[in-house]
DNA sequence: TATTGTTATACTCTATAACTATA
DNA sequence: TATAGTTATAGAGTATAACAATA
């Protein structure tokens, strides 16, 4: 008889001894990826008791801050393709979190909005995200600061690569 | 009559003018998604001509650089269920890239292999790769190198809170 | 009993396309 | 004609669970 499967999560993406890793092991592209992986897992174990993923929690972070603002804005603000800030926006009110009301101005758009309940849910989630993203710091020391810098930069010089006006034509993401 | 909708790709998630990102601008994390969704926008432009994710051009790689590879392996050093490699090997063996070969030690195992067209597609896309990499760090400067060995510690640090004695129980991911 | 790989299934994320109502 | 949001659908990606063959 054979054993049940135990559940298999896995998902870390550690250099697995014995094995060549070739050209990723340069490529700042794959050390990037390790990285978000690595911090993906910790945001998840830092949060498990609310049980939000990294999305999401950004999601509540700008309607808080932007009370009222459109689904579509939110979708481009989250780099989101509007039927999946329709499927967030979705999410976000079945737990009662979020609701969308008439937008006073435009009769086809809502305005979004926290609900109390989602105010006491992103105060309890910040505050275990500020201190996830404090210990971080604390352990990289003096090179956390440049390393944010360094990634903002990074991102700021990937864009302007993808949108050089001499560049070759874009494909779709998969 | 209305319009047929023009393709909306999207994804890149710049900053978007009067939106206010509250704790958000914050994070390290929140920084690096950033990053990682401009670098990742960025290797689908370099390597459109070929149409291969990243993960696949890992994948190539690893079964490159470690000819005879189990299936079991190559997940693991992705980060993958088992279920995910297996798919990840169809994909590849579906193109005509990769191979499944008997492995000599164990009966219920197979060694991957890549095919002569496999290894074609990959000097082309390396060669790409590698460009686009170097493009890159020729826009960081000398900030390049540090970045890159900070996003390594990085992956080493939440790696090591993530797999702490004396942590909460991890939860799955979504 | 544990491991390797498979099959079947399901859920999330994100896209495309076509549609409605409104601007 | 363009925009905001919706519906329906599809394809990755990744997980669970149960299974067979082998170790």
């Amino acid at each position: 008889m054979t054993k049940t499967d135990s559940p298999d999560p896995e998902g870390l993406m550690l250099p697995v001894p014995g094995v060549d890793y070739g050209a990723l092991d340069g490529l700042l592209g794959y050390a990037l990826r390790r990285a978000q992986n690595a911090l993906y897992l910790d945001f998840y174990r830092a949060t498990a008791e609310w049980d939000v993923s990294p999305q999401r929690f950004a999601a509540l972070v700008l309607i808080a801050r932007n009370p009222g603002m459109r689904q579509g804005l939110l979708g481009q603000a989250m780099g989101l393709h509007r039927s999946g800030a329709l499927r967030l926006t979705d999410w976000l009110t079945a737990q009662g979190w979020a609701e969308r009301r008439d937008a006073p101005d435009d009769a086809r758009a809502w305005g979004l909005y926290l609900t109390a309940a989602g105010k006491r849910r992103l105060a309890k989630l910040e505050a275990a995200v500020a201190e996830h993203d404090r210990a971080l710091l604390a352990a990289l020391g003096e090179q956390g600061a440049a390393l944010k810098a360094g990634l903002e930069r990074l991102a700021w010089v990937a864009t302007a690569q993808n949108t050089a006006p001499d560049n070759k034509p874009r494909r779709q993401k998969p």
